[in-house]
DNA sequence: GTCATATACTTGCATATTGCAATTAATTGC
DNA sequence: GCAATTAATTGCAATATGCAAGTATATGAC
């Protein structure tokens, strides 16, 4: 009779696989800061997104935004309608070309963003605390590499992953 | 007349903000993966995570997989659900305490399984490809210790995040 | 000029996902 | 034996998401 069977060495385990490691940590992370802003603020988390994008470059477009913070413009205009309903964003059209947004920012949803951002200082201040100073030395660069490297693998597609898989 | 205002050269930008960093990999990652067994098998993320689960320790309860997996018990119930209807798993009862489920992975599930697992290994190579060798050394190091930081954070709640962050 | 085409964004609606209360089933403590 | 606890599931309401269609503006052909 045979035992459960134990998955072979080399075989992928969730735990070391280094893609879900850094969801978890990423997930981790963002769980209290969502909780806060959607408890404070009733934010969701495109529009915590979107207000740091508009914090950051107020009266930037619909698709500047959606750029910058990696959402589609169905979320971004959901999004901006989400600030804008709780006063800490206003909607106008580009002066230029008029089929643009022009999204900027209140002084309440600066004084919002400050206060979320305080906290998420904390929380970057806390994991670069817990690394080594050589660790705090390079993980700039890897981070710049995986983003880079990750971008391609997305654009590629996953056909392109399987053609590689040798299967 | 007052230009658009930038923000002050310490305030939070969400680009270069620890955390967004990994989740912007973290996600551009899982997406093909997503779509990938999406199309290919009917599975949900959560469902591609059980699985990985099961292919490793067969006869997982599924308290045990929500906790090796990150998903709340309703999450892991339905996941569950959604493999045996396809015929990836099977739900029994442990013999010890049938409270408990056993999860087990069928052949299927296995050969679904491995077939994912094979794009998981291409991605994971890929982005390990793309550091330097000294970047490789340090990255597991750097991850448990980010793995354990987040797990702090996440547990301590919001709370202990504003008191910190002094305002 | 004007009419087809393209672009930026928004809205409505059908579908999926999620969150949570309540339920079932089994076990444990007293 | 029976209240309390634990594991897992189900049902349903709330929410989010995907996408077709709509509005408004701009551009290019002629």
């Amino acid at each position: 009779m045979e035992r459960a069977r134990t998955a072979s060495p080399d075989a992928l385990r969730l735990s070391a696989w280094l893609p879900y490691r850094l969801f978890i940590v990423a997930a981790r992370i963002a769980r209290p800061l969502e909780t806060f802003y959607g408890e404070r603020f009733g934010l969701s988390q495109a529009a915590w997104r979107i207000l740091a994008i508009i914090a950051e470059r107020t009266g930037a477009s619909a698709s500047e935004i959606g750029q910058a913070c990696a959402l589609d413009p169905f979320a971004v205009s959901r999004g901006i309608g989400q600030l804008v309903e709780r006063g800490f964003a206003r909607r106008a059209t580009a002066r230029s070309d008029r089929r643009f947004a022009a999204v900027s920012i209140t002084a309440r949803g600066r004084a919002a963003f400050d206060e979320i951002a305080s906290l998420g200082r904390v929380i970057e201040a806390d994991l670069l605390a817990s690394l080594s100073s050589a660790e705090r030395e390079v993980i700039d660069g890897m981070l710049r590499k995986l983003e880079g490297e990750s971008a391609r693998i997305e654009s590629a597609g996953w056909r392109a992953l399987q053609e590689r898989a040798g299967r």
